[in-house]
DNA sequence: TATGTATTTAATAATTTGCTTAAATAAGAA
DNA sequence: TTCTTATTTAAGCAAATTATTAAATACATA
């Protein structure tokens, strides 16, 4: 494993850094899946999509920018954006589209609204 | 509570619409704080960091940029905007800054480390 | 078929992000 | 004081993000 060393302090440990490297190479896929997941739940308003899903179980495009107050392109393609990362799916009836969480995707997303839940007391 | 209907199709419901909208903005608090963890959280390198910091205790900017193999001024802003947002804080001995997770406010990374651990296998 | 509703897609523009390079601080050593 | 090391800051720039507006698609119904 290639190291280049910068830090030339007498405390760096340079096995402590080279073990550092393996777990994160080890680590690659969690990663990886784990930025996707939170680069989708690090915006409000998907955060807030997610959330409403987890909720209500399923809601159209047009439930949601209601609730959010926000247009309807706005939405569909955040709505695109959480899709395409494989965290919901939707059903058609009719003319409309129902979205729903994909559960086996999501299982971090409950301890994240839990902990949103929690903090509502503080200022 | 003020509500545009956009959305007339006979099976929406507004009690429902307007439910979701009263708890969204009941949680507004928690909304705010979950969403400025993960969008630090949501980028790779940010991930990474946190993850480093909570498996080592401590490390200098020197460390992680060797570890993670980038250039000291992109690690540094990194850290500048995790310690903004009041994860981490640091404290100098001599030259050297070393950086530590603020544990009280980053509850649910426990829950995305595990996560990422246990993402291991899968493809 | 023509019309209206639900939704998406495309084009565009403003803002933010995240790196690079170069210069500035801060602290220790010569 | 001068030099080196650790780190941050600032300026600049390419790429990504997120909204808006307008046009396209899909379905239902008159």
């Amino acid at each position: 494993m290639k190291l280049e060393i910068t830090c030339t302090r007498a405390e760096a440990n340079h096995t402590q850094l080279l073990n550092c490297q393996a777990t994160i190479e080890n680590l690659d896929n969690g990663f990886r899946q784990m930025t996707k997941l939170l680069s989708i739940a690090g915006n409000d308003v998907r955060l807030k999509i997610l959330f409403l899903l987890n909720m209500e179980n399923e809601l159209c495009p047009c439930d949601i920018a209601d609730i959010l107050e926000m247009s309807m392109p706005a939405i569909s393609q955040h709505l695109r954006k959480i899709k395409d990362a494989g965290f919901i799916a939707s059903r058609r009836e009719g003319q409309t589209l129902y979205y729903s969480l994909v559960k086996s995707e999501t299982q971090v997303l409950d301890d994240i609204f839990t902990s949103i839940k929690s903090l509502k007391k503080s200022a």
